[in-house]
DNA sequence: TAAATTAATGCAAACGTTTGCAATAATCCA
DNA sequence: TGGATTATTGCAAACGTTTGCATTAATTTA
């Protein structure tokens, strides 16, 4: 029965009695095929239900156009923000995303970027895993010249396209403002330091105690993955035994929610009594009660970029580019309740106009 | 310099002094072929540091090893619940996912549609569009027997595996609930009706109406696309003139939590002026004050059921199967603060143990 | 009108695999 | 020991495109 159904650019070439060239750069809108001829091409293709098979052309350009982008999670805000808005973008430019989840699993991102290499993507994007710190699965990509930029998540000392957040600047300023409106033990609640994200940010943390005039203890920082569950722990162990903060600047929004939760629970007045300031802006920030001072990352910004560089890189003169350079990308924080001024109730600001 | 860098089967071959189809069945594993054999090939082919091209391979054999997924958005709750499921569910099976987002724009719809056929996707797997009426775009797929697939967003009339939330039970449970707290004035905010989802959420509460004696009134039912901005106008609708609703059985949780907001802002107070019952269960109506009672699908569920059937159908005999065929995933209501009784505070279910 | 130029089309190889079949090498059995 | 069986390996075609170069057709020029 249905054996051979798909159609092939041999099947026109045959019905009209052309060379499969010729119909192959008709397609393609050679300039050197009359007009005439494209158009009757492209007729019969349409009648025949003609699809191109992107495999074959690929095998043979030695291009996929299509984009690997390897992310540990798409349900979490940020990651999830910014595959949005890499993928809308790149589609503008012709290119397939295949988004793979490494599920912060350092096998999984080996494998991934093994498999997404022998799907011959043109061009790589990681956000790596918090506990990659060997990056030689990616060796291939910087051997053979595919394009490879890395953001948020970016490595230590290996050679590549970075674009990142100012991590930095974002521990600052978030510590800065808690010492601002008043508190003197702040607390912080840091993802681990294998990622460079949180070291950034813990320095951020400590330059900013400084310059405040606040002691520095070592037993004030929690290294830990930014679960809801660690988070609930953590607050256990924070409001275990006096004395407790009065502020918490913690590495990411979903920390900072189960921290509201749970002194709602145990009766601690947010922000009477303890400060708090988290991560990411995730949109949850904003409906939960209080509402949470957060630091934006501009993920809009960083897609952009993203895809901006990768685009520079793919087309452009790769030899010339510099295979390193790292652009920053600004943070903002964004002031809620959580963190208000103790006579003010704090300004909320609502999207809703 | 560096012009031919990528070492195939043949360079493999070529050191070995074999032929590139004993090396080709080596790494395949294939039986015919001398442990030792496999093993000296395995070894050079780490040593140059051969990377199989899918490309290739996949033109010669017909099949790309490679799933294609469409959904609305990724950064809605459920379809990115349901997108990660789907990813790593297929990573076991050796396949990868191509996570296209429509952006509920039809015209999108079908350009990626038609993108995916052409890189030959072993199989499909799409939630359509809020305005996908024609699914014409989709019989390349059926036609040329790829398997397709169906899930949460699925066509009328249109002969495909199809796996659905329940959600005219849904509705139905959703209202009977509202009427069971002592609603008698139940307004639904629902979604386009060109969506069968919706169609049959607002059949659910119709049903429900009738069955506790409340009368139905065609302007008690508000028909939107359930964003944030829309929610707040049609509360501005809803309490712009007297008599108030009772209840709202809002047709997804961005509508149930903008109404929350809304009467934070207008003194209406949730739960004893008005029950409100959302759609799908996203986490952020748990940490919404007060919480929001949703209706549940088990996105899990759903996720593992349609990586399932996309793998009876590509594994099994295609011919066999019924093209057509419609499962329905059940739901579940959960109670929280939203819709609690007057008399008790309700029941709140916390996630953390 | 013939030669020269330009426009349009065709030939055939190449991209890197896989696989049916043929061929060879190794092993077995009587 | 020789024929038969089995275990390995190799040949060559095929998958559907694209593209450099050669060829033919159409047009221009002298």
């Amino acid at each position: 029965m249905s054996k051979r159904t798909e159609k092939t650019i041999v099947d026109i070439a045959e019905e009209l009695q052309l060379s499969v060239s010729t119909v192959s750069r008709a397609l393609n809108d050679h300039p050197n095929i009359s007009a005439r001829t494209k158009e009757r091409v492209k007729k019969v293709a349409k009648k025949l239900g003609y699809r191109p098979n992107a495999l074959a052309a690929g095998l043979r350009n030695n291009k996929s156009k299509t984009i690997g982008l390897i992310v540990p999670r798409i349900s979490m805000f940020f990651p999830a923000t910014i595959s949005t808005i890499i993928q809308n973008k790149l589609q503008e430019f012709g290119y397939n995303l295949i988004i793979c989840q490494s599920n912060d699993s350092y096998e999984q991102e080996v494998a991934l970027a093994n498999t997404l290499y022998s799907a011959r993507v043109d061009g790589l994007v990681v956000s790596t895993t918090l506990y990659t710190t060997d990056f030689s699965h990616f060796d291939v990509f910087r051997n053979n010249n595919i394009p490879l930029v890395f953001f948020d998540r970016v490595p230590k000392d290996y050679n590549v396209k970075v674009i990142k957040g100012d991590d930095y600047r974002g521990g600052y300023v978030a510590t800065t403002h808690l010492a601002e409106k008043g508190c003197k033990d702040i607390v912080h609640i840091s993802g681990p330091l294998t990622c460079c994200l949180y070291s950034d940010r813990v320095a951020g943390y400590k330059a900013a105690l400084q310059e405040q005039g606040l002691p520095f203890k070592k037993s004030r920082i929690f290294y830990q993955e930014l679960t809801r569950e660690n988070a609930w722990q953590t607050c256990e162990k924070i409001f275990g035994q006096q004395p407790y903060p009065d502020g918490i600047f913690a590495a990411n929004d979903t920390t900072a929610i189960t921290i509201i939760e749970y002194c709602r629970k145990h009766g601690l007045r947010v922000p009477e009594d303890v400060k708090i300031v988290g991560y990411s802006n995730d949109p949850r920030t904003e409906i939960v009660t209080p509402s949470i001072s957060s630091i934006d990352q501009y993920p809009g910004m960083m897609g952009e970029r993203v895809v901006a560089v990768l685009m520079e890189l793919i087309n452009g003169r790769q030899s010339a580019e510099p295979r390193y350079s790292q652009e920053i990308i600004p943070i903002q924080l964004i002031e809620r309740q959580s963190s208000a001024g103790k006579s003010k109730t704090g300004k909320k600001k609502l999207t809703l106009s």
